[in-house]
DNA sequence: ACATCGAAGGCAAACGTTTGCCCGGAAACC
DNA sequence: GGTTTCCGGGCAAACGTTTGCCTTCGATGT
């Protein structure tokens, strides 16, 4: 009744464990005629190794295992993400321990602790912020990390981002080409690449247009539907309102969404609208929103592989990915 | 440079390592200065128990992890259900191994065996279908298991379900009390319980109305967004199109939106619309969506909740919970 | 005919814990 | 004062693998 092991197998089969073992992992060499007898006997028990051993025993090395780390997976964009490494794990046998950490400095470290103590293969992972202590920690203990989406200021780590500078950039000269002047921008935290980035893109469009850029007009949030919310009615307040806003993030469109529905406004006549992250509604909201798309999945399937491949040769140069967003243009602006 | 272990904890401390297990561990006794002594030295060296090693030793205990195996993680639905998985699992140090099984019975089986050889102390999970053998060998191996969303036929375990009958029900009821006499209906897969409770509330509202159920307009799709499209054409290229059409999950109401924009229909004028969980813009969408919104955080916590408590008392009778759903009335019907 | 070699497979250590068992000594009981 | 009890803590087995090393034996080379 008790799962079988590898001692079970032998004894049955009158070898050794050893011998066992080696089959399994095609190591070594066996006659054709003992393959087939100790195969057979594993059918027939419905032997399965047990990864906790075999992890214990060989730590550095294919415990066909990774981390995920990420926000909150109740974030398309990251449920997306999550999807692509899920996918190449999944093609490569591999199992995907997934944390949210909720922006949580703790909840992170404690996911990182717990991640090294399950001895993963490797970590995929937004870092909170730029160097993140906690992370350089992990990478100095010699597990390969690979970051998405955010990247390590210091550190030669394979990583996969989008080009947020170019996104935002694109987006908000299409605002321009539209003839807008006012243009109303809901960042990101300042302390995040991202958020960083896409801001960076709002100023060089304005720049390249010769435009200013005023203050009161650039809103910093959270990344979060609230703050897309409260900031979106702040900016609607000013007694000059922008005539169009550029929301940095999904989850504060949907805020911004709602603050504009709450006060009556028509998109695009009252208030143009560019967002950032694809919703699922997007294409079919009325009006239809455009927004920066990110390859989500993509960057999740990067990362993923890179991951892989670094785990196969933990020396290899580190591998920076930079994909593009698109901008698509519908009607809300 | 090598991640310390008891041993090299012991060793400072001039103890046994059983000595520092049963301090880390606040099993036996021991005088307060050997623990002070220990603990100190365990910081110093920033010690953090093996977690592998300790589930290799203690097979049927508290390895602190546990497994979720769902369809889709980019079904806001079942996002949001992970998302309440986890936060209960990380206030009792637990950590979950996601998977997804993307409705595919082998990769259900392969996280099945993963989550087994892994040692977790249970799996919550949503059956593929009602009597899953997989499933019911996991929980014939003493494996705690709470299912979710759906159910198991055979078998007395932990379930959290939502009442999809009752969703269903005062959704159509709903409908029909807006006039509505043609209501078409885009159902889950015919051999999930969730797909058939819903489709018996849409059956038992009309046999209450006095509304015969018109086959033509039952059409059957697999939860995911792409089938929603076709069969919305299908349905509304009828010669006697439905006035209305209630569409029976998230990921297929987007695909319902998508062919109604399509073919430019006015909602709700043209065709009314109720739709199956609540969409991230929802409440915004234009005209707003009317939605059964499934309490799909809490089922996860729920579940969760009752996975901790089996673990801890593998002996306590079965509970099942059934939480219910809310028809939220918007303007698109 | 003898040394060499490679294939097949056995032996046992190691990975980092937990835990049943044991033991010395001090306190408590009769 | 002898016996029981309990406390603090050590010893070593066990969990299920992987793997370096060793042995045996038949084949091959010279």
């Amino acid at each position: 009744m008790k799962k079988p092991s590898l001692i079970d197998v032998a004894r049955r089969a009158k070898v050794n464990i050893s011998t066992v073992s080696r089959i399994i992992n095609k190591t070594g060499s066996f006659g054709s005629g003992t393959e087939a007898r100790v195969r057979k006997i594993m059918k027939e028990l419905g032997y399965k190794p047990n990864r906790v051993a075999r992890r214990l025993r060989t730590q550095e090395g294919s415990s066909h295992l990774m981390g995920l780390i990420i926000p909150n997976i109740q974030n398309p964009f990251f449920a997306d993400l999550a999807r692509g490494v899920e996918d190449v794990a999944y093609r490569n046998n591999f199992a995907v321990l997934l944390c949210n950490y909720d922006e949580d400095e703790k909840k992170e470290r404690f996911y990182l602790d717990v991640l090294q103590s399950e001895s993963v293969d490797g970590i995929i992972l937004p870092p909170i912020h730029e160097n993140d202590p906690a992370v350089l920690q992990v990478v100095r203990n010699g597990i390969p990390v690979v970051c998405v989406d955010r990247s390590l200021s210091s550190g030669a780590l394979d990583k996969v981002e989008v080009d947020n500078h170019m996104g935002a950039f694109t987006a908000v000269e299409h605002i321009i080409a539209k003839g807008h002047r006012r243009i109303g921008v809901i960042c990101g935290p300042a302390d995040s690449s991202t958020g960083r980035e896409r801001l960076r893109g709002y100023k060089d469009a304005h720049a390249r247009a010769g435009l200013p850029v005023r203050s009161e007009l650039v809103r910093f949030g959270d990344f979060k539907q609230l703050s897309g919310h409260a900031l979106t009615h702040e900016i609607l307040s000013l007694s000059q309102p922008p005539t169009a806003l550029f929301v940095c993030n999904g989850l504060m469109m949907i805020g911004a969404l709602e603050a504009i529905a709450a006060r009556g406004l028509k998109i695009p006549r009252q208030i143009a609208l560019v967002g950032y992250d694809e919703l699922s509604l997007s294409a079919v909201f009325n009006p239809p929103l455009t927004m920066v798309k990110q390859p989500a999945y993509e960057v999740g399937k990067c990362a993923a592989e890179l991951l892989l491949k670094r785990i196969e040769d933990p020396k290899r140069p580190p591998t920076s990915l930079k994909l593009l967003p698109e901008l698509i243009i519908r009607k809300s602006c």
